[in-house]
DNA sequence: TATGAATGAGGCTTCATTCAT
DNA sequence: AATGAATGAAGCCTCATTCAT
């Protein structure tokens, strides 16, 4: 029996080092995107970096773009797990907490952001993964519903503006958009401001929206990440 | 002499063809640009598109990057007058025309803001143009400075927050690059209340930054385009 | 004793259950051949076809075109085995029933001739069976060899045109296979005749060659390119 | 003017140049195919084997498959005009004329013929050229078309079998597609009668559906599998 | 014995740029 | 000055085969 439990064991093992393995592509490829750019990435040097073949890349993943995607996907996921704690909080009356969990996670590493922002344009028109791309909208649609509520919520408390409930979560996902590219944008690089800059911005992006806004918040506490 | 002048005319006019077909070929890029998509669009077609051939673009253009840069500046330059507009207005008492002004030149065409946007990436590492890369960087710098008295003003009357007078530029720079992306993504395509929310975002994007604006706006009057 | 004769018995299950397998790789393998086309059936595929690993497929095949060829044999045998029936049969009198047997048992599953007509050609040139190609040569010339009694003996009673007894044989080799590419041609694909079409050349099968067609003939003028 | 003409030759001068290089292309993929075998040979060799670079193969020919298909083309035309020849001979009275000349054509050069038919099969996928195949079946209907008047007369002169008049021209077809298989085949390639059996064939390719060779036999019974 | 993850050579194709005419 | 044929680097992807477990 122990002979049984030890094989059976050996198969999980070598089922976790395969998909160890996937994320390690994944991260490979992430941080070449980061660091070379992402038209200099080739397959060839992602597999090169996590130490394996270019035909075991195809083991994970169908296409190069697959990989594109899953990794925006991943991080799509994770600024949904932000802003559903976002969410708690401001269920609990913090009204702003949704915002500001949201930017926070976006500004968290601005240049992954940045990069996903990237990849999203690249993928617009790819055929392969036409289909998995719809993933990527689901989650994003469902960040919009799981808002929905709250928002109505604020509203009918006259904190927010009274506009279609999305507005103020769309109007949020655009300016952090526009701060990350901000950030990065080589116009304004030469800044050596971009920390306050960027809060300054995640407080209108809190307040935005808000009726009255500017005389209830505490700025201070906004953004210190 | 008659003879001469009537050279020099020929010169004359061969120069302005020349200019010409400078222009041609970067509006014949755009569109096609526009239509079809930057990956799809070749020298090849961009000069079957002017009815010339391939290698007279080379003699306008040193590489197929000048041709993407020069759209930007192009567009860049468009956006500069229109501010400047709304800084004038601005001056004359309408503290929000400045960046009213900028919102509508930014999304009176958003797929051509869009465009740009996506070029901006394409060519940010870009080996060929990096130096020709400052001009457009100035151009943006000059507007930024151009708004810094203005700015100032408004703070001093405490129209707006006292953060340094860029911030509330760059800003604005953010939310409308975010409004544009909002637009084309797909992930949002399936709304149909678009102009809704740009209006939404736009009346944002003017008051943002303001000390308690939601008090003295007129918000329908905004994005009146 | 009782136990070796089980343990023989179990050994010889275990062959024969190695055998069957075999065969099943086979039977795979054509029948996703013939559904797929040659160049879409991976050895991963025949696998799956079969239910058992890629590697295993290797224990009994030492390489994908083994496999191919072993298909090729398998079918050779089986049009073996119908023309020594038509042989026999010849030999009771019914001169034809020879060439009638083999243009039979080719036309039976044309499509199963075809496929093998396909794979010949891709192994034709393969280094790594080379030399187990001289099986599916040696059944071939086989054939010739049983049909030589046969064909002298129709000669020498004047059925049969007075040329190599070989001739005849080949020439009908040639008349199917030519027949079976006419069934699958694209070109003629459109006809809805082809059942008829393959009977009238069948015919032709059955008696070309025969003597008293050649009447009005100069055959000396023939094919002296 | 001696200039203007100079020039229009000189343009003239390039496009035959241009036009020769493509017949370089095929000539040259063709030597090499018929070397080398279908698979070994790559867009490279081709390329380099004319001494140009592999892009200017793509100027001249969209896909590789579509040298192959040109390659088919040019030889399915010159068997017509082989074909028309004969028609023309039948016409005057030699009625087996058409038959001879399609059988000469054919086998004129059987390596090359062979190619052909590897092509065939090769490109009956493709979905690349799936529309210029077209040109290809159209060539070989119209052969069919062309021969519609000779065959009907010969079968009103009871010359030949009456049956539909293209079921002739197809089993001719078949026949010779099956005698330039024969021809290579390796299981035959030991022979050395070839010239002989091949003048064999074609002599039975010329008089087979004549009437007058069924004499014995019940064909009722033949084909009814 | 059976497995299936890993491999990597090699094919096709694209397109910005050059340069001879 | 205008042309467009020629170039060739570079990228993605496939799949037969191997081998450690």
């Amino acid at each position: 029996m122990n002979r049984k439990t030890s094989s059976a064991d050996r198969i999980r093992e070598k089922k976790k080092l395969f998909l160890d393995r996937e994320q390690s592509i994944i991260d490979a490829a992430l941080e070449l995107f980061l660091a070379e750019g992402i038209d200099r990435v080739t397959v060839s040097k992602i597999a090169a970096a996590v130490g394996i073949g270019k035909g075991t890349v195809y083991k994970h993943f169908l296409t190069k773009n697959e990989i594109l995607l899953r990794i925006m996907i991943d991080y799509e996921r994770n600024i949904t797990n932000c802003l559903a704690a976002g969410i708690i909080k401001a269920e609990n009356g913090d009204s702003g907490a949704a915002a500001k969990g949201y930017f926070e996670a976006r500004l968290a590493r601005p240049e992954l952001d940045r990069l996903v922002q990237q990849l999203e344009v690249r993928l617009a028109d790819a055929e392969d993964i036409a289909g998995q791309m719809d993933e990527l909208h689901d989650i994003r649609r469902s960040n919009e519903e799981s808002l929905h509520g709250l928002m109505s919520d604020l509203i009918g408390k006259d904190i927010l503006e009274d506009v279609p409930p999305h507005f103020h979560y769309l109007a949020c996902w655009a300016l952090a958009q526009g701060a990350v590219e901000l950030w990065f944008n080589k116009s304004w690089n030469y800044r050596t401001d971009t920390k306050e800059l960027m809060e300054f911005i995640s407080n209108i992006g809190v307040t935005m929206g808000n009726r009255g806004q500017y005389h209830n918040v505490d700025s201070s506490k906004v953004g210190d990440q």
